[in-house]
RNA sequence: CGGGGCGUAGCUCAGCCUGGUAGAGCGCCUGGUUUGGGUCCAGGAGGUCGCAUGUUCGAAUCAUGUCGCCCCGACCA
């Protein structure tokens, strides 16, 4: 690729520039992942998939605390059993990798599959558990007294997509799945919305990233479930990104598998069912929600590292000095249950490590030198501001470093950096709501997508499916939920006309271009 | 699957048009110097030029084929 005119020093262009390029080139130069020798998959480094661990922490916390369990289930699932619900295998069977022989051989000095070993039944790489799951549950449930069964897994899946991104959108992603079994419609509906609910206090508290919480419109709900829900977030390019999704299935997958349940009344039922998942994909959303041309901007709740100690001198004396003194300062911090990073690599200048750390998006930097030895100070300097709009970027350097005592900043870090935390979320509020328009008129939309960057739409919505495929032909828009009743701005109440069909509308739907 | 682009050192690329046996910057290693925002100097290691076939005395360079990757579209979390 050529060298961008806008590239910076690390090699990464700028987000004004291309925003596409600018997130390629911050997962590569902060090192989280990169492309690996087999299409469409990638090789999640440790820089990544710390990030990854922490949010599966976070989420698993809050499974367990709703009362599910993990296990886990084979990654083939037999052919016949994709068979068995009908909708939901025609969504998956266009992406499917399948498994049809077991065994490899030697030919003229090659590795061959053996034509001798071909399996009796294909076995297909699962793009998701349903019906091996439901195919287990069969026999695990036969009485009202067994449910609710409310099951988590942690796997990896496959979904042989056409076109990858990394993180967006790989041929393998990791995720989990939550597979749960009910008596009734109304307990399985509350479970699908509960779930919704901790995804969504998950995106704004852990990841600060502001969700809208709705439902998918037909067309877009997952394959084989009756309702779909969804958070959808926006990258700051003004695109939705569905960060997460929890479908309640009814009673199809127990019909598929057979499922049933006898309940109080000694009647046999079918159970109702849900599944939700939120995957790596997370790790894009949280990348394209805070970071900078400088860099990964990361909320201190994930951040692998939360604070870099760079000590700062110039004769051997002073090196001892200061590199004993900031492995004191991070001995100090680290029973706060900091991760804290003494970078004490020689032969490499301050403003080196500087620059690296801020590009991996460390949240804070403590900097000791010779001065505050002798002055018991230390300089503590913050990866952003709460608010730069409006200052240049010498402005920006200058209020982000404060020298303090070091006491003082020990006692404060933890603070500062839930400070942080929340200011990130309000950060990305602010640019949601400037990116967020309520519009009546279809050549408005028009104009807000063709000239003014485009973003969210709250708009009436009465048409049908194939009034959703015009809309998207002509502005390469889509219906991305519709909002939950409790979670529409003031602005998008009430009744109206929708923009489309001229059509009387109960209520505003969010339109978007999305990933 | 359609459109575009690219495969030369770890990275970014030049060299190709007009064939003569491979370069730069960054990174890496050694030594010195420097160190509160990317120091500088010297020395050094590192490449079957994606692969195959052909043309030629001679191919990174020309031709044909092939593989791979990236970007844009249709599909999707």
């Amino acid at each position: 690729m050529a060298k961008r005119a806008s590239d910076n020093k690390d090699g990464i262009c700028s987000r004004s520039q291309d925003y596409s390029q600018w997130y390629l080139d911050i997962i590569k130069r902060a090192e989280l992942a990169e492309h690996s020798a087999v299409r469409g998959c990638m090789v999640i480094r440790p820089h990544g998939y710390t990030i990854w661990e922490k949010m599966q922490r976070e989420l698993d916390d809050r499974f367990k605390a709703t009362g599910h369990v993990n296990a886990y289930f084979p990654l083939f699932i037999p052919l016949s059993f994709l068979e068995r619900e009908e909708q939901h295998a025609a969504g998956f069977a266009k992406e499917c990798a399948v498994v049809t022989h077991h065994r490899l051989m030697s030919q003229d000095g090659r590795v061959v599959v053996d034509p001798e070993s071909a399996l009796e039944e294909p076995l297909i790489v699962r793009p998701t558990s349903e019906t091996i799951i439901w195919n287990q549950y069969r026999n695990w449930i036969q009485s009202y007294r067994d449910l609710p069964l409310l099951i988590n897994q942690w796997a990896n899946v496959v979904r042989w997509e056409m076109r990858t991104r990394l993180f967006l959108r790989t041929a393998e992603f990791l995720w989990q799945e939550g597979h749960t079994a009910h008596a009734s419609e109304a307990e399985a509906r509350e479970e699908t919305t509960r779930m919704l609910e901790v995804y969504a206090d998950f995106a704004e508290r852990v990841m600060a990233v502001p969700v809208v919480k709705g439902a998918k419109t037909p067309g877009e709900r997952f394959a084989g479930a009756l309702d779909t829900l969804t958070i959808e977030g926006m990258m700051q390019d003004g695109r939705a990104l569905q960060m997460g999704t929890s479908h309640y299935l009814g009673q199809n997958f127990a019909k598929a598998a057979d499922v049933t349940f006898l309940n109080r009344d000694n009647e046999l039922e079918y159970v109702y069912a849900t599944s939700w998942g939120v995957s790596t994909r997370l790790v894009g959303a949280l990348i394209m929600s805070h970071s900078d041309d400088t860099g990964l901007i990361l909320p201190p709740k994930l951040a692998p590292i939360h604070v870099v100690v760079v000590p700062i001198y110039r004769d051997e004396d002073q090196r001892q000095a200061t590199v004993s003194a900031a492995h004191a300062l991070a001995e100090q911090l680290r029973p706060a249950g900091l991760t804290v990073r003494v970078d004490d690599r020689e032969g490499m200048q301050p403003g080196a490590k500087y620059y690296e750390w801020e590009l991996k998006g460390v949240p804070l930097r403590l900097e000791i030198g010779p001065r505050d030895l002798e002055q018991g100070t230390v300089a503590l300097v913050r990866r952003f501001l709460a608010d730069e709009q409006g200052l240049d970027e010498a402005a920006i350097r200058k209020a982000r470093k404060a020298f303090m005592p070091r006491d003082q900043a020990v006692a404060a870090i933890p603070g500062i950096l839930e400070a942080m935390q929340g200011e990130l979320l309000e950060r990305a509020r602010r640019m949601r709501s400037a990116r967020s328009r309520v519009i009546d008129d279809l050549d408005d939309f028009g104009r807000f997508f063709a000239d003014e960057g485009g973003g969210f739409a709250w708009v009436h919505w009465a048409g049908d499916a194939d009034d959703e495929d015009a809309m998207a032909r002509r502005f390469e828009t889509s219906i991305r939920c519709i909002p939950m009743q409790d979670h529409i701005p003031e602005a998008a109440r009430g009744t109206g006309t929708c923009i489309f069909t001229g059509k009387p509308s109960s209520q505003r739907v969010v339109m978007a271009k999305a990933y």
